[in-house]
Formats: structure tokens, C-alpha cells, sequence
DNA sequence: GTCTATATGCGGATAGAC
DNA sequence: GTCTATCCGCATATAGAC
């Protein structure tokens, strides 16, 4: 008696899942919720596009749990930083913050899916995560107004020097590279590694 | 000898231009370069959809001319600001920030440009266009380090509240509105008048 | 668990009339 | 200056085989 050999790397679908949404994060990040494709997240994931929405239903739904994910990633973070300690909470957490883009697409999801407040689904979410972040900051992390307004605010600063891919220009570009300095009062060199070895990669 | 009035309200070119600019930019704030059709600007501007690639070429040339004008506009206020004077130069401009909410799509435009840092040409564009704010701030408005980074953080953290459509939720959602209160220092009453304003006008 | 084939709808752009 | 008609390509989603 003879076994059939399996022609193409099958995988548990919860590894395989994994495997998706990782991509998935990846593409939403580069090209927003609307301009991504299915497709696209297919061929980074080494799947077929049916399959894709075969796993998760509908583009909307893959989306829905990319944002969930980062969200959670997000929070799971800071709840980690703090129970390290309380000494120097906000410095601490501003690290933690920019240490994201080591997974890499996260502050793009976001900052995509906060721009989407309009759509009625996605945009209810996003606010919703948005406030989860802010409830973190003022219920565990006893932040009062304004340092919870300068923490959130430096927050999306960096979302938009990630989005606008600043760090591409760093050294092309002295003014690129000054804004970037002024822009991320420290660690700045977590987010130039990223950019670089995102650049190697793309070779 | 019979004259046939024109059967369709024409227009000059220079004055349909703007209406369609003005349109796009709320079409493209809405759902971003990706999510926007030509089509529902040309809805929204009142002329059919070729028309709109007719006049400017193709949907990518429209929204670099979308861009284009939202960065003359918040650099045009800004340096109306600072020719009136130098004293709380920062409130001020803040609040200038603040008040281009009135045209309606300035901030969401600039957001979603922001995220496309990936797009070769769209987001080389908004890279340049950030960075011309920053200059204006270093050079023009003498912004140090911290200043400028703390002013940039702050108009990220507005637009990411206006992305959100948070003021849509102040009223029935009290986290959302402390959330909004703690996020924009004041003139928050900018913000809500016009949020109200657009509910009304979507009946 | 994963693919191929394909239906279907939509969006950008062109041609050409008025 | 502005429209109608239309082409073509692409993206999501379905059907069904292996």
C-alpha cells in the first residue's frame, strides 16, 4: 500500500492564519484598507487570492482583525511596560511605542484605519480602539490631561513619520533627517534600522 | 434670427475648476486617494464623471492638485498669522490649525497623504509638502527642537481626531468627548460647530 | 487545506457628439 | 465647455475540483 505524498505545503489553519494575517498587516499598512488588495495579500503570504477570503469571508472582515491584532499588540505592550514598573511610565511607553515597528505595519494599520472614520464599520472600530488606548493611558497608566494629550500627540507624530516613509530620505535628504531628529526626541535609530533592512528586503 | 440658450449651466473653465477641486477635496478626505472615486466627486461637483479626467488628466494629477491646494492653504494662514505679529505665536497658529476645519478636507486630505509615504509619486510629494511646514516653523516662525516638535505632534493628534470623526460621538459618547477635550487644548468649539454642520447637511 | 477557473461588478479612461 | 456611450482592466467573491 502506497501514501500519496502532500504536493503543496500544507499547513494547520491556524499556522497558516498567522502566516495571512502577518501579511495582511504588511499590505493594509502600505496601501490603506481601500487601495490593498486581496491579491496582494495572497502572493505575500504565498497563497492563493481565493483563499484569502475563503479564511477570513470578506476583505472587510481581514482587515477588521489586522486592526484588532495591532490593537491588541499595541495594548499588550504597554500593559507589560507597566507592570514592569511606574518609575519614568511615560519615557518608558513612548520606547515601547516606536519598538513596534519592529512588527512591521502596525503604526501604518492604525494610522490608515484612523483616517477611516467615516466608513461605518471600520471607522466605529478604529474610534473605539483609539479610546481603548485612551482609557490604557488614564485609567492604568495615571496619566493626567495634558500628559495624555502630549503622549497620544507625539504618538501620531510618529505614525505620520512612519507613514511618509521619512526615514527613506535620512540620508539624501538633510532636512528629512533633521525633521525625523526633531520629530522622535530619541530612538531614533530603532526606526532608521527598520527602514533599512525593509530596504534590503525589498531588493 | 433665433439664439439657443445654453440647455446646460456652463460655466468658465477657471470657475468649474474650483468646483471640482472643492469637491475632490472632500471626496478624497472622506475616503482617502484609494477609496475615492471620480465618479462620486463628479457627483458631488455637479458634472459628469469623464469630465472630471477631462479636466485634469487623470485621478492621480487631481489629487497632487488636491494636495497641492491644501498645503498653500495652511501655509498661506499660517503666514498671515505671523505677519500680524510675533507674541504667543504658537497659540495662534494652533489656532489657525484648528480653523481650517472650516474648509472642509484639509486636515483628512493632508492624513491620508501622509500614509502614503510608499506611493513613488503621491507620497514624494506629501514628504516635501511636510516638510515645507516644518521649515516654515524652523526658519520662518523660529520654532526650536521642542517647539516645533510639539507643535507638529499636536496638528497630528487633530487630525487624527478629525480621521476619527470623534466629535460625531460627543454627545452620546462621554469617553469620546473627554477624549476630544483632553486632545484638542481649546477651540474645541471649532471643531464640534462644524462637525454639526456636516451631520445637517448630509440630511 | 488549498487550488484553478470564472462570474460579476465597478472604476478610470477614451471617443466623439453637441 | 460638457455630455453620453463605451471599452478595458482589475478586484472581490463564488463554485467546485483535488
Amino acid at each position: 500500500m502506497t501514501f500519496a505524498a502532500p504536493p503543496i505545503p500544507r499547513m494547520k489553519a491556524e499556522d497558516r492564519r498567522e502566516l495571512v494575517l502577518a501579511a495582511a498587516t504588511q499590505v493594509f499598512g502600505d496601501f490603506g484598507y481601500w487601495g490593498a488588495t486581496t491579491d496582494q495579500v495572497a502572493r505575500a503570504a504565498g497563497v492563493s487570492q481565493p483563499y484569502v477570503v475563503r479564511m477570513f469571508g470578506t476583505k472587510e472582515a481581514l482587515f477588521l482583525e489586522v486592526l484588532q491584532r495591532a490593537l491588541d499588540h499595541l495594548l499588550g505592550e504597554f500593559r507589560r511596560v507597566l507592570a514592569a514598573g511606574r518609575e519614568e511610565l511615560g519615557p518608558r511607553l513612548g520606547r515601547a511605542y516606536i519598538e513596534l515597528v519592529g512588527d512591521r505595519g502596525i503604526h501604518l494599520v492604525l494610522m490608515h484605519a484612523f483616517g477611516m472614520g467615516s466608513d461605518p464599520v471600520i471607522g466605529a472600530r478604529a474610534r473605539q480602539g483609539f479610546l481603548e488606548v485612551y482609557e490604557f493611558l488614564r485609567d492604568e497608566a495615571g496619566f493626567g490631561p495634558e500628559q495624555a494629550q502630549s503622549f497620544l500627540a507625539s504618538g501620531m507624530l510618529i505614525n505620520t513619520m512612519v507613514g511618509l516613509r521619512m526615514s527613506d530620505e535620512f540620508e539624501s535628504n538633510p532636512m528629512a533627517a533633521e525633521c525625523l531628529i526633531v520629530a522622535l526626541p530619541e530612538k531614533l535609530d530603532i526606526v532608521l534600522d527598520l527602514g533599512k533592512a525593509q530596504r534590503a528586503e525589498a531588493r
